[in-house]
DNA sequence: TACATTCGTCGAATCGGTTCGACGATCTGC
DNA sequence: GCAGATCGTCGAACCGATTCGACGAATGTA
């Protein structure tokens, strides 16, 4: 491998002339440029990634962690991991992924060997314990989800309590008075998965502000549990007219499901629910929806990371909720 | 941050007797590691990762290289990437994962510029042109999928063609003469992923050589496409007792798909396919497979890698096709 | 014409580790 | 009791970049 030596004796300057003829930062004659670039591609020279992050202390590399639960559906996950990629690849970021059941800990390792500039964090959860580590970090951190405790911290996240109230005054709007939601598993709700109540309390409460009845389940994760448990569901229920399906598992199962209950959507129950627009075309998904943007989140999450890896205290710390969009797909009525 | 000299100074001693105090390649007194150990907590010292890769030029990073296409299943990929990441972990590696649409220009980046001591490229197409990209990189790199020229480098695939004359020979075994074919979308035969066409010709093959019928169709990759087009060959070809569907989207489709038709299984059709267990899982797949076992292809690709990065020279190149595994699940008769 | 700027380049210091050779002290074997 | 090996430690060189201050030459200004 070449170094910046090799180049700067091939071009006959001295090294510190060829690193400033890379990064601009001082002015360089035309036929010494020139010389200098020749002698990079003869000598096929590429910088040194770990010499010039100890150098500059920047890495341009971006923590991203997540863990996978067994009670998550993998192609929502897939969506965030690959928004974030393409974000950060895009501002000149590499991404470093870590999928350490040991949070902390891997929060800890990669920040304080200064292995990445920024991290983000997927799935944060109320009490999330990476948020300690992340804390302790010297590094600036995004956050996907909301936890308990936003000091100091940047969050994005969507507006799920918004996006509950859309659902409910759509369905109720349209004159129903008896709802069935399904919610995320109760896992996910034991892990602290702040989402699945934010949704859940608001649809409860703009229920009972309306007067109208709502009857919250949890959903499933895993076949053959998510049928067996839209089925008992459906069956306590009969009176429902509309249900909300938070939950990807069991939204992605539901047209098997109702159809082999005969039931027609939307003439003898109307469906809405919570997915993101590529995630409903892997299946077929069509029904009215609120876009979860996966690839919104990650990207504004690692624009703003970025933003704060430049500049440390840029601004004062963001929660953002991106605001939730319904798309009509004909599943109510 | 503090550094190896903050802690030799905290700790009365020299940088090397630190470093070498870390690594243990001389020997220490008690009462000098003791004293260097306190001062590593009392400091909260962690090695600069950069400042290591330097010296050491080992980097500790794998690269992870893999582009997602549309016509590709998330919940596979996502097995793949989960099984390379964890496997690299537990030996000590990070992971750098690249999800670039210029392959080779991402393969060159990370490898020329020493950010990561090896890669792992993922679905390697016929005439993948990362190759050319990794040969010329002076890093070993394991392949998952199998190219046209194996030359100088470390393949890991599942036999397909051996799964393929597997589902076929159990097939025949059981009488069925009139079978159909689901392979992968037509883009991934254009794109060159040999897998799919290393499973239809053998498929193809043994049915010839068995004189019996076998009737060969692409699949589609999203919806309503799917449906559309399983539901079209099974009209095409009602004489057909059974079939081999090699397409994660399409079998994940299948079950509503026949229910709908009123097609029940095994009676009226038997249906066998390929997916991994927790694939299945996922969705309700209740067919008889052969296990692609993503996980222990992710993991023998990792295991071999760091292997020939320790040693580069270690061993001849290896093309390993593992072996695939019939899973009876009742689908067929 | 004399002086102050700007331009283009260089040398040296620095980032934070690892590793080699040296060296005194301790241990071993005869 | 002495030569030789081993142990524990140190200092210095090195890994491959960036960046600061300096300095001669060219340019601009009065």
């Amino acid at each position: 491998m070449a170094t910046i030596g090799d180049v700067a004796r091939e071009a006959g300057v001295s090294r510190s002339t060829v690193s400033y003829a890379l990064s601009g930062k001082r002015s360089i004659s035309r036929e010494t440029r020139e010389r200098i670039d020749k002698a990079i591609d003869t000598l096929g020279f590429t910088v040194n990634a770990g010499a010039r992050a100890l150098a500059t202390s920047e890495t341009m590399v971006i923590g991203l962690l997540l863990e996978f639960h067994d009670d998550e559906f993998p192609p929502a996950m897939l969506q965030y991991i690959l928004a974030v990629s393409t974000a950060a690849r895009e501002k000149g970021y590499d991404i470093l992924m870590v999928t350490d059941s040991d949070g902390p800990g891997a929060v800890k390792r990669i920040t304080s060997s200064n292995m990445v500039d920024g991290v983000v964090l997927l799935d944060v959860t109320h009490d999330d314990p990476r948020l300690d580590a992340l804390r302790a970090a010297r590094q600036p951190g995004a956050l996907v989800g909301l936890p308990r405790d936003t000091q100091d911290v940047d969050v994005f996240d969507l507006d799920f309590g918004e996006a509950a109230r859309m659902l409910v005054d759509h369905l109720y709007g349209l004159g129903h008075r008896k709802i069935i939601l399904v919610s995320p598993p109760r896992h996910v709700f034991d892990r602290g998965g702040a989402y699945a109540w934010r949704f859940r309390d608001a649809a409860v409460e703009r229920a009972a502000r309306y007067g109208i009845q709502i009857y919250p389940y949890y959903g499933e994760s895993q076949q053959p549990g998510i049928s067996r448990s839209l089925n008992a569901i459906l069956d306590a229920r009969p009176d429902a007219t509309a249900m909300i399906v938070h939950n990807d598992a069991s939204i992605a199962v539901l047209p098997a499901v109702l159809h082999e209950r005969g039931v027609q959507v939307p003439r003898d129950l109307s469906v809405v629910s919570l997915y993101s627009q590529d995630f409903g075309r892997s299946f077929l998904l069509p029904y009215t929806a609120v876009e979860t943007s996966p690839d919104k989140l990650g990207r504004e999450a690692v624009q703003h990371l970025v933003r704060r890896i430049s500049d440390p205290d840029y601004a004062p710390t963001v929660a953002k909720f991106i605001e939730p969009e319904l798309t009509i797909r004909g599943s109510t009525a």
